[in-house]
DNA sequence: TCTCTGACTTTACGGTGTACAGTTCCGGCA
DNA sequence: TGCCGGAACTGTACACCGTAAAGTCAGAGA
């Protein structure tokens, strides 16, 4: 017979970053809502209440995961280009959010980031203040982009398919309750482009991104 | 002695409307995750399982909450010109979406949208074919607008303090945990622009959108 | 009068986060 | 050697959640 306290005593203790790292994985596999502290539990072969001595309750542990995430992104080194810095950072973000999709909607309204939130916001800053931008322009940019690149992962990324899916099937299963010809645009703007072959979402992010920077380089030297 | 039956004589019966009147109203309030079915029971004195009638589940109801957001929303017209329409109607949506925090990040990534949200999305399509964007164009376009409005939304404005919260305060506190100099240039960024008096959302959103509608009509016709 | 049905209630179940009180092991000290 | 304190974890319990399934009951129609 083994007891639990022989189980204990052969494995691995826990630490932050661990069940951080296995929390993460359980989330890009089955979503956020299916986290929950049990399971978690279970896949680290420790009760649940164990986590909260490592963790003060599930938002401090999903904080943490956010932070991982952060730690995944590039960061902008204060003496690139400000062009090609903003455009790997925004293209590294992207990859993050491919990777970790539960954690759109999250990265910036968190109440309280982590170290590496708050060193990515540093060095974004750093590199647009010295590249030249004064502070409102800095602010300027950095709202622009972010507010597309998180818009574009909320928008495009979250879609209730994956690359999987047949995307004229599921547009189908979304009209079907309605009359065929109520929305007619919508279904001329579905058969004529969403669905034909070749339409990337990579493709889409990086066009709008550099109407973005075309135009953030335009009110910094306008011609 | 009052039987439930009785009550039940006296009161206005149900109907998915006012459901979702009364729901909105209460996750403006209190959130999303403040609305429980019970909760909501009690506040139309009703079981919670007299809402089951209406709905299929919560998430039939939270589609409905979501479709009542976009019929707040005001529709572009086929006719009018597509950067005063393209304008005002992303407006509107903010509009909404502050009144309605709980709704962003749901918006565009719902599996069965509802007739609201499908006439909007046709009528934006309507107007930008109607003013001579081709399919393509068109869908740029759009990508680029929604990703911007909802990413504002997302990173502007569900950020965790709103207006009567003293942002330079609420800083201080995220940065308190870590050394003073950790990152200082968050700190000046903190220090000499988000909190100074007269920084405005609105002016920033209303800022960053009229750079993409200036960006958008440059793809058009190309100086 | 009887039955049917729409609208709602009752009861119950499994799952959730987490408070609080044990339990066990190990390192340092008398 | 004996003890003891704290670190790391377990056990139990509670309130709350969404919702399945069955029961109730007033009013409509035959």
């Amino acid at each position: 017979m083994t007891t639990s306290a022989e189980r204990a005593r052969e494995r691995t203790p826990l630490t932050r970053e661990r069940v951080v790292r296995v929390a993460v994985h359980r989330a890009d596999e089955g979503g956020l809502e299916a986290l929950t502290m049990r399971k978690l539990g279970r896949e680290l072969e420790v009760e649940a209440m164990a986590l909260y001595y490592h963790f003060a309750n599930k938002s401090d542990l999903v904080d943490a995961m956010v932070d991982a995430v952060f730690g995944e992104i590039e960061l902008p080194r204060p003496d690139d280009d400000w062009r090609t810095a903003m455009r790997q950072r925004a293209i590294s973000v992207r990859e993050a959010m491919a990777r970790h999709r539960w954690a759109i909607g999250l990265m910036e309204s968190r109440a309280s980031p982590g170290p590496a939130s708050l060193l990515h916001h540093d060095a974004v800053i750093g590199n647009l203040r010295a590249s030249g931008f004064d502070m409102a322009m800095a602010a300027h940019a950095y709202s622009l982009l972010d507010s597309y690149i998180y818009g574009f992962a909320l928008t495009k990324m979250s879609l209730p398919f994956d690359a999987t899916d047949d995307v004229a099937e599921v547009a189908q299963g979304m009209l079907e309750p309605f009359p065929v010809d109520a929305y007619p645009n919508l279904v001329a703007f579905i058969t004529e482009h969403a669905m034909k072959p070749g339409y990337d979402l990579e493709d889409e992010f990086e066009y709008g991104l550099d109407v973005i920077l075309d135009a953030i380089e335009r009110t910094r030297s306008p011609s």
